[in-house]
DNA sequence: GGTAGACCTGGACGC
DNA sequence: GCGTCCAGGTCTACC
């Protein structure tokens, strides 16, 4: 069975697919050849399924199982259009990109959404995960959180659904420290589980547009294991781009771009985007660094 | 408010 | 094959 989505123009689901690494994150998966997104999704009816995503003329094409019902359909398409963005307005930040030439390009290729998860936590995890190692340190990281802790798929039992709150809380640190490998993160992730799981925290609550920023950002930096980077990066996804996700790599582009290769501060990247006011942290991500990465 | 050191892991490197 | 060093953000203790 297929489910038609429209999504606001201008839209490409490769540009929303390939916007940064998640594609590559378990349990996603990017098929080149077909141009499609897959994702092994748990409904709360608990049962797991793979939905698979095409563009279409208006938006895109969900593929799912024949046999899911109304309200599993319907909650798959409530999260599919989070996660691509579907309903997203990008275009006071494209008035502004015509003018620079280092974005001038993003209206006419789509670019501007963010891939992300179904819920907050998803997010908010591999998001923990990316800090302080390598990527191929997250992609390992993270398949092995939904190797070991995630539902399986019935038709294909080595693709898995992401652990749920519950799934992850129900282990203990010794565990995600010596099967997962997840080093010092494994109590940060264990007490984001258990807070979740038990309802101290209600982190899809997040998600809410009525939230101010600032507040929003208080309320991620309250949760161990995400500092400032962390907190912007998750800011993003939730559409708020006021911050921009200064790690290593940042420091590195904008020094090239800006400063000769000399050693900058969180402070000299947070500048450089000032004038992007509540589209800093967008510009930043989609900034055309091919000069200052080939310096 | 700012800073130093510890936290883990895997990869690169030298022996 | 083994040991050492390094890169990657966040937390805590301390000033």
């Amino acid at each position: 069975m297929t489910l038609d989505l429209p999504a606001r123009p201008p839209f490409s689901l490769r540009a929303v697919a390939r916007s940064h690494g998640w594609f590559s994150l378990a349990p996603y998966g990017w098929d080149d050849s077909t141009e499609s997104l897959s994702y092994v999704a748990r409904p709360g009816s608990g049962r797991v399924v793979e939905i698979v995503i095409q563009e279409s003329a208006s938006g895109v094409r969900i593929q799912a199982d024949d046999s899911l019902s109304e309200p599993e359909w319907g909650e798959i398409a409530d999260r599919v259009a989070w996660m691509l963005g579907l309903e997203q307005d990008l275009s006071t930040f494209y008035d502004l990109a015509r003018k620079e030439p280092k974005l001038a390009h993003l209206e006419e290729q789509a670019q501007g959404r963010i891939l992300r998860s179904p819920t907050l936590f998803e997010d908010g995890v591999k998001t923990i995960l990316t800090t302080n190692t390598s990527w191929a340190g997250t992609i390992r990281m993270v398949t092995a959180l939904v190797s070991q802790y995630g539902a399986p798929l019935p038709s294909d039992p080595s693709r898995r659904a992401f652990p749920s709150p519950n799934e992850l809380a129900a282990t203990d640190e010794q565990t995600l420290r010596s099967e997962a490998r997840l080093g010092y993160r494994a109590p940060f992730v264990l007490e984001l589980a258990r807070s979740v799981a038990t309802g101290i925290l209600d982190l899809e609550s997040l998600r809410s547009p009525s939230i101010p920023t600032a507040e929003l950002r208080k309320r991620l930096l309250a949760i161990k294991g995400i500092g400032e980077y962390a907190a912007a990066s998750l800011l993003m996804l939730l559409g708020r781009y006021d911050f921009v996700p200064v790690d290593s790599w940042a420091l590195n582009m904008v020094s090239h771009e800006w400063y000769e290769g000399q050693p900058i501060g969180r402070g000299e990247v947070e500048q450089a985007f000032e004038q992007w006011g509540e589209w800093k942290g967008l510009a930043y991500w989609f900034w055309d660094w091919s000069s200052a990465s080939q310096a």
